[in-house]
RNA sequence: GGGAUGGUAGCUCAGUCGGUAGAAGCACCGCACUUUUAAUGCGGGGGUCCCGGGUUCGAGUCCCGGCCAUCCCA
């Protein structure tokens, strides 16, 4: 005896619950997971595929709504559709689906009569979440959405887990990084931030291909990790039975080619650095470095400021972009130009590089910076660039003439040997980008990277070494050349007015779940 | 490394003072319904309350330890 029957006949309620508890106590032991296999079963049962093949001559969502105004009067288009079906409103005989496709969304209107019986209820069989194809002409519902009138419709796959929930999406972040596919299904706007993210790299390539610069590979793995100050990550090559380091930065290898005869070379990649994650830091992160011979540090400051914002104005039409918080930036050029030094003396007085040590310390410990006794005059004056000035560098602005210290692979200002000849370029309150008159005199370069190692070990104990082959490439003569290098996680952070990293890569690295 | 916050149904979330876990929304199952769109109406099913200890007659809740995450700071 049916539900219904028992229904009509007007039973006592307790008759009625028990038998409804009857009928239903087979789905009691069943998950959501077992609904849906119990229903691929009976799909291969009846001789359905529910993993199908090939389908040619797809219309996308929004070429389908793009059509639909073109259509003269009582003219009929005939489309295929294929994608994930997101939503479904059944109404008895006809029913509304919601197809989802890489770009869009599309209605599918299916009605009994119009498929045939066996057809609907399979359709009605379908979950949220598999992937179909359908085929049917282009209409208008009464409320005036595009919509096609399916004439037949094929299972590609059967999506064997219930979706996150249509309305509120899927919020949960830890889950959002791990199972970025969910986030993507769920999400429609995290495909638009990482298609963003593509077109600008491709739109890097572009602007730097179409001006004579070759791109290049360089190695990942390296016998010695240099080119930045930065703990690289280690591993071990079995058939070379050697050490190996995941590259921290390019920059040697990309000198070589200087060296080699190449006189525009560019590399987009992997840099890795073992160091802490957060906000602005991935360990794994992609970076741009260029390399332009017979150029400089301004020569690199122009191709900087014409390449962000013909990529920018390309892709967003626009050269102001808003952050989260609602702060506006403003790419408009020329950027501002502003020595490292004037920043400080604009912070801490016209007088900041004649005080003594203790007075400096003292001035900088007032700001509530944690300076040690053991930091020297440079360590403080740096100290506070990065703990109170950069992050005030909202609008693009390059701090050029750098302490020596910081940048071994730089040339020296030629009015004063204490300052380097690059920039830093900040935005948004960090830095986006850094560009040198690369150093190409041999001797120099040895003693500055024997300066910088002095006293310098890993908590290994391990000492960085000299990259010897790096300093024989130059020994046979680099011509004066400009490099520059560009975060295109931050950038990307700074078009699509994502607030963390883990936004703007697919896979942000987790911690292993135990 | 430090601090704050969080982990409850597939998802989004409630959960009071420690007393059988919620008439929650979406999703799911059943019935009705041929222009809906967060469809609607009626009925139903679904839980390792992150893990491990402790206190207690009794712990989702209190205490200790751990795991993972988010945010802030170093």
């Amino acid at each position: 005896m049916s539900y219904k029957c028992i229904n009509e006949l007007g039973q006592a309620m307790s008759e009625n619950e028990q038998v409804l508890v009857e009928g239903d106590s087979q789905q009691a032991h069943e998950d959501l997971y077992t609904q849906r296999l119990n229903k691929l079963n009976k799909l291969v049962e009846a001789g359905i595929d529910p993993y199908g093949r090939r389908v040619d001559g797809i219309t996308s969502c929004v070429e389908v709504k793009a059509l639909w105004p073109t259509l003269g009067e009582g003219e009929e288009r005939r489309v295929r559709v294929a994608g994930r079906m997101t939503a479904r409103r059944i109404m008895g005989k006809s029913l509304f689906a919601n197809l989802t496709d890489q770009d869009g969304v599309i209605q599918l209107y299916v009605q009994k009569n119009v498929v045939g019986d066996e057809a609907y209820e399979l359709f009605k069989e379908l979950d949220l979440g598999d992937i179909l194809t359908a085929e049917g002409v282009i209409f208008t519902t009464g409320t005036g959405e595009i919509s096609i009138k399916t004439e037949n419709f094929e299972l590609l796959s059967k999506c064997l887990r219930p979706l996150p929930e249509k309305w509120h999406g899927l919020t949960d972040m830890e889950q959002r990084y791990r199972q970025r596919y969910l986030d993507l299904i769920a999400n429609m706007e995290v495909r638009k931030t990482f298609q963003l993210r593509s077109r600008i790299i491709s739109e890097i390539r572009n602007y730097l291909d179409s001006r004579g610069f070759i791109e290049v590979e360089t190695p990942m793995m390296q016998p010695l990790a240099g080119g930045a100050a930065a703990r690289p990550f280690k591993t071990h090559y079995n058939a070379l039975n050697s050490t190996m380091y995941f590259r921290i930065a390019t920059e040697l290898y990309l000198k070589r080619l200087i060296v080699g005869g190449f006189e525009k070379v560019y590399e987009i990649g992997r840099n890795f650095r073992n160091e802490g994650m957060d906000r602005r830091h991935n360990p794994e992160y992609t970076c741009i470095e260029l390399y332009q011979a017979y150029s400089d540090c301004r020569g690199m400051m122009e191709i900087i400021e014409d390449m962000i914002c013909t990529v920018a104005e390309k892709i967003f039409g626009s050269l102001v972009f808003k952050r989260s918080d609602g702060q506006e930036i403003n790419l408009t050029r020329p950027w501002r130009v502003v020595p490292y030094h004037d920043l400080i003396r604009e912070k801490m007085g016209d007088d900041w590089m004649e005080l003594d040590i203790a007075t400096k310390r003292a001035k900088a410990r007032e700001l509530g910076l944690a300076i040690t006794d053991e930091m020297n005059d440079n360590e403080i004056t740096h100290e506070i660039y990065d703990k109170t000035i950069e992050q005030t560098l909202i609008q693009p602005t390059f701090v050029t003439r750098l302490p020596a210290y910081l940048v071994p692979l730089a040339k020296k200002c030629p009015d004063n040997p204490e300052l380097v000849d690059v920039y830093e370029l900040e935005i948004n309150g960090q830095e986006i980008s850094p560009g040198y008159s690369e150093l190409n005199d041999p001797i120099e370069q040895r003693s500055r990277f024997d300066q910088q190692l002095i006293g310098k070990a890993d908590n290994e104990g391990e000492v960085d070494r000299i990259d010897e082959d790096f300093l024989t490439a130059l020994e046979f003569g680099m011509p004066p050349t400009g490099g520059l290098g560009m975060g295109i996680d931050r950038l990307v952070m700074l078009l699509t007015g994502e607030p963390s990293i883990r936004d703007v890569i697919l896979f942000p690295q987790m911690k292993q779940q135990s």
